[in-house]
DNA sequence: CTGGGGAGGGGGCCC
DNA sequence: TGGGCCCCCTCCCCA
């Protein structure tokens, strides 16, 4: 299954939110303000403040979250506000080095992709990764090649993606290796917090709680999912009938289950 | 069908 | 350059 969600999103200047209140929250969390709908609806900022492009018809988000993310309608909208994020979006969404199946054999190179590796420009490395010993060198080799532009591109010769950096390559290519294995399942993982999270499974661990409910939870985001459902107006809100939904997915499958259109 | 918890993933940012 | 952390997102499963 494609994962298409995983591919960078538009980046937003506003895209630092104040956590700190569920920073806090890992001892104590309090909200700053009641979960009053006309609260919740004041918090939205003018269009003007956001992307003057693009309307916010299905956005609602509480106090605690500061509007720098773009749900659900806004996925729906060109990717087009930076040249990071074209780069990067300009990605195939056949991106089967992100997803959780094993990886699947490189595809077959788009024109553009083996033009490039053909050229006299290009460069193989083998780069040495924790794991990667085991894995064919061939499936390891990477390119360095040059876009028109002059600009080195990494290409990752599992699923193909380019990077433009060496670094995000190589942090990309830890979701093919999966350095990092819990010792007690043996379960693998490509980042350490990864790791880290998924040991909280075994322990019990679960440092966020809400203050509202006292609930526990172990991982941060599932934290804020919860603290949606503390709110009477939720973040995700269907166009169709206005009803509000505290998960994306949650809006989608009501959606695809035939939204009556009407008001709730 | 809906709501919610649990678990996991990748890219970006900062140091 | 690498590690740690954050954010957003998804899938799976269950009530």
């Amino acid at each position: 299954m494609p994962r298409s969600f995983l591919v960078r999103k538009p980046s937003d200047p506003r895209r630092k939110p104040n956590y700190s209140e569920l920073q806090d929250a890992c001892v104590e969390f309090t909200f700053q303000q009641p979960y009053d709908q006309a609260h919740l609806l004041a918090a939205i900022p003018p269009p003007e403040v956001l992307n003057p492009a693009a309307s916010l018809p299905t956005l609602i988000w509480d106090s605690l979250l500061v509007p720098q993310v773009r749900p659900v309608a806004w996925a729906t909208l060109p990717l087009r506000e930076s040249p990071k994020a074209v780069e990067l979006t300009s990605l195939s969404d056949e991106d089967s080095g992100k997803s959780s199946q094993p990886p699947s054999p490189p595809s077959p190179a788009p024109s553009s992709f083996s033009s490039t590796s053909a050229s006299s420009l290009e460069a193989e490395a083998f780069i040495a990764f924790p794991g990667l010993g085991q894995l064919p060198k061939q499936l390891a080799r990477l390119s360095v090649a040059k876009d028109p532009q002059s600009r080195k591109i990494f290409n990752c010769k599992y699923c193909n993606k380019e990077y433009l950096s060496l670094g995000a390559l190589k942090m990309h290519i830890r979701s093919h290796t999966l350095p990092c294995v819990c010792t007690t399942c043996g379960k693998a993982f490509s980042r350490p917090w990864l790791l880290q999270g998924h040991v909280r499974t075994h322990t019990g661990e679960k440092p966020f709680s809400c203050s509202h409910c006292n609930r526990a939870f172990a991982d941060r985001s599932n934290l804020r999912a919860h603290l949606q459902t503390h709110s009477d107006v939720k973040r995700y809100q269907c166009q169709a009938c206005a009803r509000t939904f505290s998960r994306m997915s949650l809006l989608h499958k009501h959606q695809e289950s035939g939204c009556s259109g009407g008001p709730r």
